[in-house]
DNA sequence: CAATCGATGATCT
DNA sequence: GATCATCGATTGG
């Protein structure tokens, strides 16, 4: 193989700002389908008022005050699951939403899954179809462990990292935390 | 192009 | 009962 490094807990266990930004231009694989991550937004706690952790845990966030590099899968607007990872250490809130992919490999099957050939991952609801990844069977996953479903680093250099307000959301819009190049 | 809006159901209050 | 970390079809300029 070649430098390929998975990201391990050390990683995600830092400030969900620092995590988005070095996520960015890392793999994510899921079976036979990767991608590069190319778009994130970070997500706190208590001080986050955009964040599905501001008012404390509830059946639906619990994963977001647990251990670091978990997947945190939501399903909203009737029809839409988005993905998230998440950060800090145990009992402080935090997640990172991946927003967007650029798909490497698998991305026949992409096609077939989003009945597309065009956009079939920029967007956090697009790329969970594209992924095939589901509330049901991913909410949860160990993703510094499990064989089907891991990030790493294959030494992509990112330059230019902008940075904007979080998209769909009403309160927090001064917080610059969405990520991308 | 950009702006608007309906779909659709789990989750929270 | 209201909201929603979205998408894609449609409308209008």
């Amino acid at each position: 193989m070649n430098k390929s490094k998975r990201l391990k807990k050390k990683f995600f266990e830092r400030d969900s700002i620092i995590v988005a930004k070095e996520l960015l231009g890392k793999i994510i694989q899921v079976n036979n389908c990767s991608g590069r991550i190319n778009e994130v937004e970070a997500y706190k706690g208590s001080c986050d008022e955009a964040s599905h952790a501001y008012k404390g845990k509830t059946k639906r966030n619990y994963l977001m005050f647990e251990d670091p590099g978990f997947l945190y899968v939501y399903f909203t607007y009737g029809m839409h699951h988005c993905m998230n990872i998440t950060t800090e250490k145990n009992g402080k809130a935090g997640a990172i939403l991946i927003r967007s992919i650029i798909p490497i490999e698998g991305i026949n099957e992409m096609k077939k899954r989003r009945k597309k050939d065009k956009n079939l991952s920029d967007g956090p609801a697009k790329l969970c179809v594209a992924l095939n990844i589901t509330k049901e069977n991913h909410n949860g996953i160990n993703i510094m462990e499990n064989k089907e479903i891991f990030i790493y680093d294959d030494k992509y250099k990112i330059t230019n990292i902008k940075s904007s307000s979080r998209i769909g959301i009403k309160n927090g819009l001064d917080k610059k935390w969405r990520f991308y190049y």
